[in-house]
RNA sequence: GGCGCUAUCGUCUAGGGGACUAGGACGGGGCCCUCUCAAGGCCCAAACACGGGUUCGAAUCCCGUUAGCGCUACCA
């Protein structure tokens, strides 16, 4: 199988679901993954691109067995096969100008008729052909689609049928001597011994015509096998509006490529039994074509962010230290020479990406970091004044009792009536506490707690709340 | 317009003629737990696009309608 991505753009997660499934399907099957760059329209083709889809998928863990190889090193071929087809009969050349084509494309159109290339090159004599060609007239090459039925057994749709009566002559190779893309793809494909072209759906149109050509050329078909498209939340074709669309862009959100790659593979393919999280040897034993949807998906980061929650929480803190320093430098936060381990195990199974894990553990490191977040602020507004009063109170007292006593019983049956008076509940006062205390997890171990309260900064803060103690509290 | 593909909760999906009172997951709502936020546990709401067939029986098979999407380039 291959995976053949045209560099003309960012790894995109639609091309990556789709380099997942020829990747499993290898696995699953002991076949060879062949990756190829399609780079046969320089205009947009880029060597960056290729880059950032090589480390995409390098960061997704799909690895190739052969490759890169670049389209663009086979011309000679392209152009061998096309001059075959062309002496064959099977295609013929073309002296149509863009212009002309144009021309006539916008004529059909004005006249509401459906545009269709007429195929009048192909009624012209060689004595013809010669003479324009030798007149200096560029020419491409069009192949003659035969007026027959062109059908397959797709792996995942089953059968799927064309009439060649339908499709127009098609250029193969441009007056430049590059081949166009469906026949650069089968010329490849035939040439890499591709048995299975696991591919987008939206290819489905460009089957038959590849299938024309395979005959053309005198070649066995391969096995295709389209996969469904992904889709933004509403419905349409992915692309910048919805957001991240490039695998990278969730890479720099603090996404695990484990978390990706399970998730990628289930949009569109369902291992049955209700299976969800699966190791990557689970994914390989149960991938088959047949069990791939045929309905296009859409992608839904919820369900991506929960599935890396999940991921994160079973990873060792061992592997998330460096991912998380790397964030915390960009944050400008100095882990003071601190182990962060023990900090990252408490905080990262409440984390949903690593972005998440390392801001929470910016705040430990510096409490002044934290905010009011809007829950917290409603909050405030709803206790009013009076509350805020008791509440700098009891704060005042914790940052003068000793460490170990950090909500020690008294304290925290303080809150507690504090919370009832107000009609509250524990976990509410908590809230503003926390805000108060600069962000601070209480769940953190007492001493540390303690040296946040400690701060001076902290107390100004907790003061600022406390100014006016005239409603008596149960505080 | 032509050709083609698709159609189960908001989303990802299970389902392959009776096991369907349509199952799971995300998201949403509620409750519990609780030293904040989370996490976790329990519960609830939520779908077979529509219309015809076939059949004793249809989410499952067939046809049509509708809708969405794709292709219709000297792009890939």
């Amino acid at each position: 199988v291959r995976f053949a991505p045209s560099p003309t753009g960012y790894l995109h997660v639609g091309g990556a679901r789709t380099a997942l499934f020829n990747w499993l399907f290898a696995r699953h099957t002991g076949g060879t993954l062949v990756l190829r760059i399609e780079d046969t329209d320089r205009e947009r083709s880029t060597e960056s691109h290729t880059r950032v889809i090589l480390d995409g998928l390098g960061w997704l863990g799909i690895t190739c067995d052969e490759g890169p190889f670049f389209q663009g090193a086979y011309g000679a071929r392209h152009q061998a096969d096309a001059e075959r087809l062309l002496e064959e009969g099977k295609a013929y050349r073309c002296f149509c100008t863009r212009e002309e084509l144009e021309a006539q494309r916008a004529r059909a159109e004005a006249a509401g008729q459906t545009f269709r290339y007429d195929g009048r090159c192909g009624r012209l004599t060689a004595d013809e052909v010669a003479a324009r060609t030798a007149a200096g007239e560029s020419s491409t090459i069009r192949f003659r689609v035969p007026d027959e039925e062109l059908a397959w057994e797709d792996a995942v749709h089953g059968r799927i049928s064309f009439q060649g009566r339908d499709l127009d002559d098609f250029v193969i190779l441009r007056s430049d001597d590059t081949a166009i893309y469906n026949l650069a793809v089968v010329s490849d494909d035939i040439a890499m011994d591709i048995s299975h072209v696991i591919r987008g759906d939206d290819h489905i149109s460009n089957t038959p015509k590849q299938i024309a050509l395979y005959r053309g050329l005198g070649r066995p078909l391969p096995v295709f096998a389209h996969v469904p498209m992904i889709l933004g939340t509403d419905g349409k074709k992915l692309s910048k509006r919805h957001g991240a669309t490039a695998v990278g862009d969730y890479q720099d959100q603090g996404i695990l490529p484990q978390a990706m790659r399970n998730f990628l593979a289930l949009l569109g393919w369902s291992p049955g039994e209700d299976r969800e999280i699966m190791p990557e040897d689970e994914m390989i034993r149960l991938f088959t074509l047949e069990s791939i949807q045929t309905k296009a998906a859409v992608f839904d980061s919820a369900k991506l962010e929960w599935m890396n929650g999940q991921y994160l929480s079973a990873l060792p803190a061992d592997e998330l230290l460096e991912p998380v320093r790397r964030r915390l430098a960009q944050l400008g936060v100095s882990d003071g020479g601190r182990d962060l381990r023990p900090i990252i195990d408490a905080v990262k199974g409440r984390s949903r990406t690593i972005l998440q894990v390392a801001e929470r553990v910016a705040v430990r490191l510096d409490p002044s970091r934290s905010a009011l977040d809007d829950k917290g602020e409603a909050l405030m507004k709803k206790m009013g004044p009076a509350f805020h009063a008791n509440l700098g109170f009891v704060i005042e007292g914790l940052a003068a009792i000793s460490p170990d006593q950090w909500l020690a019983e008294p304290i925290l049956d303080a809150l507690k009536a504090l919370a009832e008076v107000r009609g509250l509940k524990l976990g509410d006062v908590m809230q503003p506490v926390r805000v108060a205390l600069t962000g601070s997890t209480v769940s953190e171990p007492v001493n540390e707690l303690l040296a946040v309260v400690g701060r001076e900064r902290s107390l100004a803060r907790l003061r600022e709340v406390a100014s006016p103690r005239s409603e008596p509290g149960a505080a």
